[in-house]
This record gives C-alpha cells, sequence and structure tokens, in this order.
DNA sequence: TACAACATTAGAGTATAGTCTATACTTGCA
DNA sequence: TGCAAGTATAGACTATACTCTAATGTTGTA
C-alpha cells in the first residue's frame, strides 16, 4: 500500500508518517521493478508498528524509546537476551510512571478533602 | 531566601526558576525597602511549589496543566467549585494514563512470552 | 577597596516532536 | 490529453521546556 492509504488507515499524516520513516520508526520498500518513481510500499506490519508507536507514545515513550521497544520487536538482529533486557527495562519504566501517578493521584485526592472541608 | 538558596533547597538551577517565574508558575517579592537592588525573595510556598512541580512534571503534565492545579491549590480567586473541577480533571487524566500503561504493560509483557516462547 | 560570588534581563541556542510549504515529478481519470 | 490528486524531498516553522550567554549591576569579604 501507498502512503494516502496508510495515513487514511491509521489515522496518522503523510506528513507524520514521513516523519516516522526518517526517525527510523518505520521502512517503506520501493519496487525495484517500477523505474517512473519512487514511491514508497508499505505493508500489514507498519500498519501494525504505527498503531504500537501511537500506542507508546499516548504513554509518554519518546520515539528514541520506541525505536529500541521496536528493535525488541521486530528487529531479529537482536539477541533474545538483549530483547528481554529493552523489555524488562520498559516494564519497569512504566511500574514506576504507575506508582507516580499513584502517589499524585493521593496528593490531588487529599487536596480535593482539603478544598471541601474549606468549604463546610 | 534568595535564588541562590531556593536553587540549592529544591535542586533545581536559578535558570530554570526564572524560567518557572516567567512561565507564572512561582511569584518572587522584592523588598520595596531596598532600593539598592532588585532581587527576589521567595518564602517556604515556594520551595513546595517547587516541590509540586517537579512531581507533576515527572508523571507528564505541562507547564500549562501545573499552572491549573497551581491555581486550584494555591489561587484563592478560584471558587470551590473552579478548584474540584480543575482537580477532579486532572484526577481523570491521571487515571486515564494509569489505563493506558496498564494497557502498554500488558502488551509489552505478552510479547515478552513471546520470546521467550521463541527460545526453547 | 578590590574582586569573587551572586542577581537580573534579554535574547540566543538546544532538543523533541511534529507540522507545513515549496518545488517538482507521477498517476489516474474524464 | 489535460488536470486534479498523489508522492517525494528539502527545508522552514511551531510549540514545549528548558539551558546558556552576555551584559550589567550588587553584595560580601579578605
Amino acid at each position: 500500500m501507498l502512503i494516502n492509504e496508510l495515513s487514511k488507515r491509521t489515522g496518522i499524516t503523510a506528513h507524520t508518517i514521513r516523519f516516522y520513516e526518517k526517525s527510523g520508526l518505520i521502512k517503506g520498500k520501493r519496487d525495484e521493478s517500477i523505474k517512473s518513481n519512487k514511491y514508497f510500499h508499505y505493508d500489514e506490519e507498519t500498519v501494525e508498528k504505527l498503531e504500537l508507536i501511537r500506542d507508546a507514545k499516548s504513554v509518554g515513550f519518546t520515539i528514541n524509546e520506541i525505536n529500541q521497544l521496536m528493535d525488541a520487536w521486530y528487529n531479529n538482529k537482536l539477541s533474545v537476551e538483549d530483547k528481554l533486557a529493552v523489555l524488562d527495562e520498559k516494564l519497569a519504566s512504566i511500574e514506576e510512571r504507575i506508582k507516580q501517578l499513584k502517589g499524585m493521584k493521593k496528593l490531588i485526592s487529599q487536596f480535593k478533602q482539603d478544598v471541601m472541608e474549606d468549604d463546610c
């Protein structure tokens, strides 16, 4: 599929998809048999990757971190140990974030109590 | 206390503190009785605020969101209803983030399983 | 009193993550 | 065949959140 279809399927603009391509997150292939253009072709895996990128971004991962994650996910040049190391590191950072969010939740809830009590 | 002491107490550089001041997150006072300089003086509440800023930033809140939060926290111009509205909104966004993080955790854990099974 | 340390302001620079424009070529359809 | 729609690339622009530099003035201490 070409970039326009990829964009429609993922809801991510062609501009942003090209930005991700330049950042190394995804990789389109050129059809060498077609000499008239230099259009990139994308497969189903790229759709999957873009969805993963969206999810990972929404939880606060940077492009760099997503790159590491995708290498563990799709890159077969990495050893199982290296993949597990990356995955474990990401899991730990997620745990840490959840912990911090819970702390902040507690803090705001407490303050909410205070505000309500002030009102009485 | 002057900016240098505030910086030492919070571990936040004077540059960044001034940036936060320009962004409206904190407010130093000038001693009108001293005419020879324009040094800003900060109180204990500012230390508290900077700690809150650091915590809120670490869970992903933007300066804009922190500004709203601080208004609910410290600004008495807001009504109790308005304060509660801000606090509830922040609580909801924290819940949402926790949910997303848990989803991502599940995804990565699943992939970790897959990687380990591939290894056998 | 010299001078290092500290304070302020304006504005430039950096990093991240896009977002948009301009230019130019290609393709599909009436 | 004409022309709108699609594609690629380079590079400019934006927003957020700092981070640093330069210029200039103030304070404390040996």
